[in-house]
DNA sequence: TGCCTTGTTCAAGGTTTATTGAACAATGGA
DNA sequence: TCCATTGTTCAATAAACCTTGAACAAGGCA
């Protein structure tokens, strides 16, 4: 198993974050998890940003910036926000960021 | 003449915005352009990110994101952040993340 | 005029990205 | 046990990315 590697906290590099970011469909995901911080969501929750497989690479891609953890559950994966690390390692870049997507998202008015 | 186009305030993309900042050398050019904002900027003050080629492609990618505008004086260009049109696209978005950079910047402590 | 400086463009190259379909692994329930 | 669900891995592909060096354009100054 190689186990599913999380990046700790002070290992989050702010170009990573913004190289993850920098694709509206991980932007996309974020926002949800972010919209539902309280819920615990999978990754089937999210098939209307994509195919199992391209959800499986950004998911993957978002774990490794360190914008979002997985943790295997039975036969699904429960994916979360890192909030309370990114706040530590980045105050208020989160929040700048969904309120940002939130005042333009990606299907605004044509 | 192409002319140098920069995008509209509402053409500006917070995708596009986020994926030009992810690469450590167009942080760091919009990190020095920040920390300089009173003076104007040429292009050869920043030869120490990379080759005049490399820069002239990077300055590209964050003038088509809007993240800078390049006006042509003499045989030089002036440089700069557009820090209104980013404040009033994005409020809050470019200070948020300066002040990440300058908290963690690339060259940290090894 | 001739030269120097500043910066762009071009073609080439190697790298990384994003997507797809097929095959696979693992859990859980009938 | 068999089967459905969930999600990963693999190979392949097309596109975008970043860097390089050589060549070019244009302004300023002697």
């Amino acid at each position: 198993m190689t186990g599913l590697a999380h990046p700790d906290i002070d290992e989050i590099v702010l170009s990573d974050v913004l190289a993850a970011l920098g694709d509206e469909t991980r932007l996309a995901i974020v926002a949800t998890l972010a919209r539902n911080e309280h819920a615990a969501m999978t990754c089937s929750q999210f098939l209307e940003f994509g195919s199992k497989t391209a959800l499986s690479y950004h998911f993957a891609k978002l774990r490794e910036a360190g914008l979002i953890s997985v943790r295997p559950e039975g036969t699904r994966r429960l994916i979360s926000l890192r909030r309370a690390d990114l706040d530590q390692r980045f105050p208020g870049l989160l929040d700048s960021l969904i309120a940002c997507h939130a005042a333009s998202p990606a299907g605004a008015e044509p």
